[in-house]
DNA sequence: GTCTCCCTCCACCTTTGGGTTGAGGCGGTA
DNA sequence: TACCGCCTCAACCCAAAGGTGGAGGGAGAC
């Protein structure tokens, strides 16, 4: 791609604006085809100046950033999005991801690293930085890792039978229908079914549920 | 930090391990301090080198790299573990993050890069090849989207007392427990989660539960 | 052989859940 | 005004779930 990337700086921050401006202005490789200091501007801006890429802050007035982004995938331009941020302490990040952001930066990169990100965007990449990274990571493994593993424990307590049973519970099934899939009369899924609500500590089959879903995730 | 770091190098490939040694010997801030080319090795090893950073490939004989990074952090070893792989389609990332990983890179990364990302791990940040990034970043947007999109939509169409009532039963609660914590009383329980039923196309709360679970992952 | 654990099932009972009908009050809207 | 949707509750019913005790058979451990 020799082509110049277009790209367009979303920020309520004029300050902010500026300073991006300089910072890829410098770059021959690149070119600033609009600006916008709210979502609403935003929308209207990148429908007609058709960035490759829109660096994008999160606060803003009137239509912040992840609604903004929100908007954009869902109709379906093809833009992509580098959010930008001055915490990275915000829960905000798997949101922006979700929403169809493509990076996450912090303000306080540095600007040749900025440049680069906004590059490798354009090339296809996924950029973050790395403290948002570790965010993403324990995301992923974590959540309530904790959690999950008491729940796999609780299970791995259990016969096989039970196991089976408790998992049909999880599935939303009734006794009847337990005793149809299992094999087993229903007076053996209540059998079952007692033992397992002992051993999981529950009194109640959705608290089964609960117990069993969270093991699901737990893809060892 | 002026200290060297401490790297060691877990690979089953002879030529690999010389050249991640060249590479990383050149770097004074380093220090190769053990080797090994499977995980049993590894173990051995990493016990007795203490290491900071571990240097590690998937596939291996005896031990993968995923087993072995599992059973260091089971065991309680402070190592910053970084996973080598060759190919990134691999379903391992989050499998390799979950067990304990703090960076993931592909073999074709350029030397300054791995030196690069060597130190960086030491200094605490997660790192992970951009495709690999990609990849966590799909995991944690999509994994199912549509069918938690399905659920919030589903939720969405409850009234407010009825999705109260919805989400008390997914937190495992009775009828007569929902009828003190909302502050109504046990017919209303009902008749609202009767209308859920209705909405969710549920004839069970457990799942009714499961709607609500997959809706709550979906933070909008 | 004996003990123990698991799986299977039975009978009996109480409580909860799920379905139905009906009804009063309250706020917004045509 | 009348209408409509939501929240509230009642009485009633039957089915399902949850709790208790007991019992037989098979497999492995000692």
């Amino acid at each position: 791609m020799g082509v110049t990337t277009r790209v367009a700086i979303v920020d309520d921050d004029a300050l902010v604006r500026a300073g991006l401006r300089m910072i890829l202005g410098g770059d021959p490789s690149l070119s600033i085809v609009g600006e916008a200091s709210d979502g609403r501007e935003a929308l209207d801006m990148i429908a007609t100046a058709s960035p490759h890429v829109v660096l994008m802050d999160i606060r803003m007035p009137v239509l912040d950033g992840l609604e903004t982004t929100k908007a954009l995938t869902r109709r379906g331009d093809h833009v992509r999005i580098i959010v930008l941020t001055t915490f990275d302490t915000d829960e905000l990040v798997v949101t922006a991801l979700r929403h169809g952001a493509v990076g996450f930066l912090l303000k306080d990169t540095s600007p040749s690293n900025i440049v680069d990100a906004v590059r490798r965007v354009a090339a296809g990449e996924s950029i973050l930085s790395p403290s948002v990274t570790a965010q993403l990571i324990a995301k992923v493994t974590g959540g309530s890792d904790a959690q999950r593993e008491r729940a796999v424990v609780l299970l791995e307590g259990l016969t096989d039978r039970e196991r089976e049973v408790a998992i049909a519970v999880g599935r939303g099934l009734s006794n009847t229908e337990i005793s149809a899939e299992l094999f087993m009369g229903v007076a053996t899924v209540k059998t079952h079914l007692g033992h397992v609500f002992v051993k999981l500590d529950a009194t109640n089959r959705v608290q089964v549920a609960r117990v069993v879903h969270d093991a699901e995730l737990a893809s060892d």
